[in-house]
DNA sequence: TATAATTAAGTCAAATATAGTCAAAGTCAA
DNA sequence: TTGACTTTGACTATATTTGACTTAATTATA
């Protein structure tokens, strides 16, 4: 038997998923009914569970017509980092570029330890085994395109 | 009759061994209770079987609706299916033929969504933009190259 | 327009529910 | 009879649930 804390955070996660906005507002009172709880867990759930480190933000409103609003952030900070990374590959990117430029976001925590090792043996220049400057071309598309798949990744 | 860790142990197993799941959820306090002991005799069988180096991975949670979750690793598993796609690689491969290996290791659990879209964007044609037959070698050797990171990547 | 009533949400701490740690005591085979 | 392994339980750490009390916004009323 689970816990009901997770099975409301399941639920908010769901109806977050559902919607079309980026962001949802719920009555509390409304919430705490269908889980059969009282409405200060839903506090409790919020507070634990949908959390800035989490990526999202919380706000609320008291009195008649209140409510909670739940918002997905995309870190900003992420964003911009790719951004400028991928302006400077345009010119194409030697092993170097690559390899500082994959540290780079390891250590911004853009990327894990194992994703840095696996773009780092995809643009290796004895995996590619192109004559340059072709090599470095086809190296700054490939990291290019991986940028932006992790930029435009949704939060799961 | 033999110790009491040793019958727990093969109960655990036995419990792992059916589940259709690769991982369990026990309660301490309930394992505890069937088989008579202290609840933390459970911690200790978990302990000193269900290491990393045995193949076991655990995690557990604390408070109301807590649990401990013990995961199976197949190693070799993961290990020969990398090892026979990369022979099937060696010639060359289209991209519909990346695509699918890419979604296998997906099924399999051997790689992440995420790393999946990783991939799939690296050896995109639209990324590579070599001309044929170059494409298909350089994209061969890519995935290779990646798949040789994940299959000898240590377990962190 | 003040003020009171009503309607929501927020806070916080106690009670409860689990799991983890550690060391002392016990067991058993070499 | 010693040393490795096992058993036990007191104490600790952490997560969840609950409810009394507080704060804020809106609405009704004097």
């Amino acid at each position: 038997m689970r816990n009901i804390s997770d099975v409301i955070e399941g639920y908010l996660r769901q109806v977050i998923e559902l919607s079309e906005r980026d962001h949802i507002e719920i009555k509390r009172s409304e919430v705490a009914e269908k889980f059969q709880c009282v409405p200060s867990q839903i506090n409790y759930v919020i507070n634990t569970r949908f959390t800035v480190e989490r990526g999202y933000l919380v706000e609320s409103k008291r009195g008649g017509g209140g409510y909670i609003r739940i918002k997905r952030i995309r870190l900003h900070h992420k964003s911009d980092v790719i951004a400028g990374i991928i302006e400077r590959l345009e010119q194409g990117a030697t092993q170097v570029m690559a390899e500082d430029i994959v540290f780079r976001l390891l250590d911004e925590e853009i990327i894990s330890k194992r994703e840095a090792k696996l773009i780092l043996s995809a643009i290796d220049r004895g995996t590619l085994l192109l004559p340059l400057p072709t090599r470095d071309e086809v190296r700054a598309r490939i990291l290019i395109a991986m940028l932006f798949t992790i930029k435009y990744q949704t939060n799961t």
